[in-house]
DNA sequence: TTGAAAGCGGTACCAG
DNA sequence: CTGGTACCGCTTTCAA
């Protein structure tokens, strides 16, 4: 493996000078270097395949072009992978480079994943998590520009801005599809109380009740879990030795695995789907919501939005101007909200005819 | 963000020059600084909380205790994420730092991906990919110790070592499980041809039953897809009006997604798993394999064993002596296969009582 | 218009 | 035993 062309390299080549070479590869030889130099220059460093050594580049410029993104469980768990995908788009298209590391849950290892990262100057900072979730920001955070995607601050008085995924009116317009569909007795698998999303998606459902001047039947929304017998036994409790008159007529979930064991349970007791009984996941997880027999309605998470929209500010943040400080406290609410996006497919249709309610 | 100490901070601070700090804090400060400004130099440096700028060192030394992983999509697909999990846990223990590039299934990508890494000096390179794929390697990297964990070098002559799981005695250790429960007649959706491994576990399918002196049936391997789709249609076309003599007494899928496909077909049917029907899944999928309704029997993927086994490997290549490579040629095969184990669950039970075979 | 020199933060060699 | 100095690769200032 042969050496890498160095500037000096360039320089004997083209018989200028190593300053020469940098002037003029910046974009800054005009009216420095002579045009005849300029493209001896050029030449040369084409021929050698020249391109600026990083590290010295970081070391003298005290900015390396690298975005750390740390993640409670995003690169070993299954989930929410595309969040960092939609961020490293953006990092990508604006010349950064992004390095992900992954604390599998250990929160013991966030400062120490954020200090390593610190220590080799990292421009900027990203925590993302899997699933919404509060976060107490590692320390390191706040010394360099930092964002948060999928978490919140968990401080009295929030420091950090956050990306999220507009929980609450994900519920609601889920909600909204199954009561265009004619549904009057929705129940809803809510996922479970350790996450922040579920009473968000919940008050979403309630608020989608109201709106259209129904009464909201408070004993409908069930939190127990997120899993595939979660949905499974939650499904056998409303539907199984129950009369029709007394069985919702649709089941949204919280999630799609949820979705998963309902349309299970529904397989069992001979019922068919949406016929008899509409379904909603939630998330549209890859390969899981399309591929479902029936395929899956859903509200998709935005999750490749999230990661863009939250690497856009943070990179804004890090190549801005000073007084980007001052402008935060002004009018940034250091919140960003992203929409949720209803997935229409097999799952869900018109209510029964016969329907008691 | 006040500046961080160098080590001419702490050598002012303790009297002496920069170069005893250096020799003290590398472990060489004994016969080359007295005992005295070894003390001062130690407890200056604590007072300081200084640590040596890693950029500074990579710049120097031209090693940045850097391992660069690259992967298709293990980031941003649901899948095979503990093999970085466990290749990052072998590096942090040994002081190295994993960054993780995805190019999400771009394999133009590939190459960019590793000039970025190699450019900031990575000690080594690992690929990892989803699924045991051929690789083109990118020509990167072979430039430094590098290493292939779920992909195999596709190249005449393979140049680089890879980490696989074995998936020939994955198959048959899978249907020895069904055998030794009394199965003799098992379906086998073995996934889609455009995954390596696909055939090899019909190979050890076919292996097992050769090798309990039963006649192998050829007709009953399956090559569709990987889905819940897939499955489900795969099994109906297996079960659905066809006699209870006609019927397989088992299905054994070749990932759990296909088995959940399986499990949903039987629901339909009115067959009880296990009772009526054995279903196997295979890569023990976190949060659906053992959440399934029953849980499912499966086959699990080695992936964090991987992940060590590999990076276990290149990091012993990278901090390894001169004469490896001659080392290479002669007894080492370029190949680690790690087993695959097998994870009972519910979803399968011996065969029916009154079982025609 | 050009080249010499300093400095980013370290390490290692070599006189003293 | 100690401190000065060169060098890793690059940018930038300053004299010539």
């Amino acid at each position: 493996m042969q050496r890498k062309a160095t500037a000096l390299d360039v320089a004997k080549r083209a018989g200028v000078s190593r300053s020469a070479v940098s002037l003029v590869l910046n974009g800054r030889g005009d009216g420095n270097v002579a045009k005849e130099s300029q493209d001896r220059i050029r030449q040369a460093a084409a021929e050698l395949n020249y391109s600026p050594n990083p590290i010295a580049l970081s070391l003298r410029n005290q900015r390396t072009r690298v975005i750390g993104i740390v993640s409670d469980e995003v690169v070993t768990s299954p989930f929410d992978g595309n969040i960092i995908g939609g961020a490293d788009d953006v990092a990508r298209s604006r010349g950064f480079v992004t390095v992900v590391m992954d604390t599998e849950l250990d929160s013991s290892r966030d400062a120490s994943a954020v200090e390593t990262l610190l220590d080799r100057q990292v421009d900027g900072l990203m925590y993302v998590t899997v699933g919404l979730k509060p976060l107490d920001v590692p320390q390191g955070m706040l010394r360099v520009p930092s964002i948060l995607a999928n978490c919140i601050d968990n401080a009295p008085v929030p420091r950090l801005h956050h990306v999220i995924p507009d929980e609450v009116s994900g519920g609601r317009e889920a909600t909204e599809h199954l009561l265009g569909l004619g549904h009057r007795d929705i129940a809803f698998l809510a996922g479970a109380q350790s996450s922040p999303a579920a009473p968000l998606r919940v008050q979403g459902f309630q608020s989608a009740f109201s709106a259209a001047g129904l009464p909201v039947r408070g004993d409908r929304a069930f939190l127990a879990g997120w899993d595939i017998d979660t949905g499974f036994h939650g499904a056998m409790k409303l539907l199984d030795g129950v009369s029709p008159a007394e069985r919702p007529t649709a089941i949204m979930c919280a999630n799609d695995r949820l979705a998963v064991g309902v349309v299970l349970a529904a397989a069992r007791l001979g019922l068919s789907v949406p016929r008899d009984l509409s379904i909603m996941g939630y998330d549209d997880e890859f390969r899981i919501a399309n591929t479902m027999v029936p395929a899956l309605t859903t509200m998709a998470l935005p999750l490749r939005e999230m990661g863009a929209a939250a690497m856009t500010k943070l990179l804004d943040a890090v190549e801005g101007t000073v007084e980007e400080e001052a402008d935060q406290d002004a009018g940034d609410p250091l919140e960003t909200m992203v929409p949720c996006r209803l997935v229409i497919r097999e799952s869900t249709g018109p209510v029964p005819p016969g329907s008691p309610k």
